[in-house]
DNA sequence: CGGATTTGACCAGCGC
DNA sequence: GCGCTGGTCAAATCCG
């Protein structure tokens, strides 16, 4: 058994890839805001990231938790995802959980049958009559397992908790919660994994019916702000947060919001955080929403959301490895590192499955680096070390920020200590990210935003950059750099923080 | 108090 | 039908 269920977790990625292309990331609901999309390709799996973000928002005000975040300690997880399907076969075995989901699949769920209308006798209301039986298609599941020592993770979302059973043969119960929201139907399932009691298998089943739980709570907004718009900060801004929201929001004109009008503005997509306490509140998208009825499978499958591909393990000839011998010029090339506080510093919160972290930005940087340790803490599947620093690339490593999904590569080396002070971060977002994101920054402002087709993302940065065109920093940064500051020039004529087009430009070329 | 959780009773499938 | 089991209900209880 413990081997059915490492199949489970592992999967070969070289076979695995086409076929997790399209299961992994069945991002294209029907009803996404997106059209066209009928049958999304598989080339557009990695850089389309239009295709994926489907989200909700899902307000989240846990504060506490997090406080205390950053790329430290926290033992991190994972994710990964999921998804079960309808369709019956390819079990690979066996795994009780398989089992159990198909299981329940052949079940419906005759929620409330409301009604039972005592007919007269039958004590009990036996009356399954039913009227047009709910058949209620058994909507498709899916699971992440995440590496978490907290069993109910958050989510965005409200959940009421309505039951929990033992699981057989496992020492750990399982919860079963229903979304709060009225006539959602959307249920999840928690429970701690038998076979490794660190990681949490969350499942969930159905849609939400609805945007957000609108929980703003503690705010006062929900009147001014801008729905599309989110103005988060970062942690070491906290003190002087208060004051922040409220200014730099009255500078935002009016035709910034709202850039998706009309059809999009019906799909609130994003909630924006109050921030008005500390830690950046970041939202999680949901889970349900990568379903997409093209993708029902069969049964639940678990499998680690990045897609790791040992590359140099395989074929020297490899796109992979031209790749990445590419990218490793770069990095010797690219010999500035980042500092603690200094002024090049562009970092945000980003999440990764269920687990927040700081990352930084170095627009110079080609690709995205991670460390590999950093990715085991998150990862369920470990990646071994090698006697090269260059240790493999991860595809499709989801990001969330805000309530915005990216997938995006990462190359992973074992240091990468040229590029940024290790106890920063453990995580460099490089052009690939940024070009994805459509990043764009606003030096003076220490401000951040990102933007999908629907709306904006607007972060503070940890630290405000006090912008000295005569810091030496400019030379270090080369002509980039310099473009960097006639645009800051321009900026600083124009105090507002425009969003038309030719801004945008500008503002793309800084990188 | 209102909302969330706890917890044992209930219920529907399924294998036999 | 019987017993087991995952899933749900709902009354009692908890909690801020
Ligand atoms: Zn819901």
């Amino acid at each position: 058994m413990s081997q059915d269920q490492r199949d489970l977790y592992y999967h070969d990625p070289f076979h695995d890839d086409q076929r997790t292309s399209e299961t992994l990331f069945p991002f294209l609901g029907p009803n996404s805001g997106i059209r066209d999309d009928s049958s999304p390709p598989n080339h557009q799996r990695f850089h389309d990231y239009m295709g994926l973000t489907h989200f909700f928002n899902g307000s989240s005000d846990y504060n506490s938790q997090a406080t205390t975040f950053g790329y430290s300690s926290s033992p991190s997880q994972q994710v990964f995802a999921f998804q079960d399907e309808q369709k019956p076969v390819m079990d690979h075995g066996n795994l009780e959980q398989a089992k159990e989901e198909r299981r329940n699949e052949g079940k419906k769920e005759n929620q409330q049958k409301g009604v039972s209308e005592d007919g007269g006798d039958s004590s009990k209301k036996v009356n399954k009559q039913k009227k047009k039986d709910e058949k209620k298609p058994r909507e498709p599941r899916f699971a992440f397992m995440t590496k978490s020592d907290i069993d109910h993770l958050e989510d965005g979302y409200r959940w009421r908790k309505y039951g929990q059973k033992a699981v057989k043969n496992s020492p750990y119960p399982r919860s079963y919660y229903r979304c709060t929201t009225q006539k959602c139907t959307v249920k999840k399932r928690v429970e701690r994994s038998y076979q490794d009691p660190s990681t949490v298998i969350t499942t969930y089943e159905g849609q939400h019916n609805h945007h957000l739980p609108a929980t703003l709570r503690g705010n006062v907004g929900g009147m001014l702000y801008p729905q599309s718009m989110i103005a988060a900060q970062g942690a070491m801004m906290a003190s002087g947060g208060s004051s922040f929201s409220h200014e730099f929001l009255s500078q935002i004109p009016h035709g910034f919001y709202n850039s998706g009008g009309g059809a999009n503005s019906a799909r609130p997509n994003c909630n924006f955080t109050t921030s008005l306490t500390q830690a950046t509140v970041l939202y999680f998208l949901d889970p349900s929403e990568f379903l997409g009825i093209d993708f029902i499978v069969s049964n639940v499958e678990y499998v680690d959301t990045p897609l790791v591909s040992y590359f140099l393990d395989s074929y020297d000839e490899s796109d992979d490895g031209e790749v990445v011998n590419d990218i490793y010029l770069n990095m010797e090339y690219f010999n500035i590192q980042i500092h603690k506080f200094s002024e090049r510093d562009l970092a945000f919160h980003y999440l990764i499955g269920f687990r927040k972290f700081v990352a930084y930005f170095d627009l110079n940087l080609s690709v995205n680096i991670i460390t590999r340790k950093f990715l085991n803490n998150i990862m369920v599947n470990q990646l071994a070390s090698r006697d090269d620093n260059l240790v493999t690339i991860f595809r499709n490593v989801h990001v969330f920020v805000g309530s915005f999904t990216y997938t995006t590569d990462f190359i992973v080396f074992e240091d990468i200590g040229k590029s940024i002070e290790s106890e920063l971060s453990k995580a460099v977002m490089g052009k690939p990210y940024k070009d994805l994101t459509h990043l764009k920054k606003d030096y003076s402002k220490g401000l951040i935003s990102f933007t999908n087709i629907w709306d904006t993302y607007i972060y503070q940065m940890p630290h405000m950059v006090i912008l000295d065109k005569e810091s030496p920093i400019w030379d270090a940064l080369g002509r980039k750099a310099r473009e960097l500051g006639s645009i800051q020039k321009e900026l600083d004529k124009d105090k507002t923080f425009q969003a038309d087009d030719s801004h945008s430009d500008a503002f793309t070329k800084c990188a």
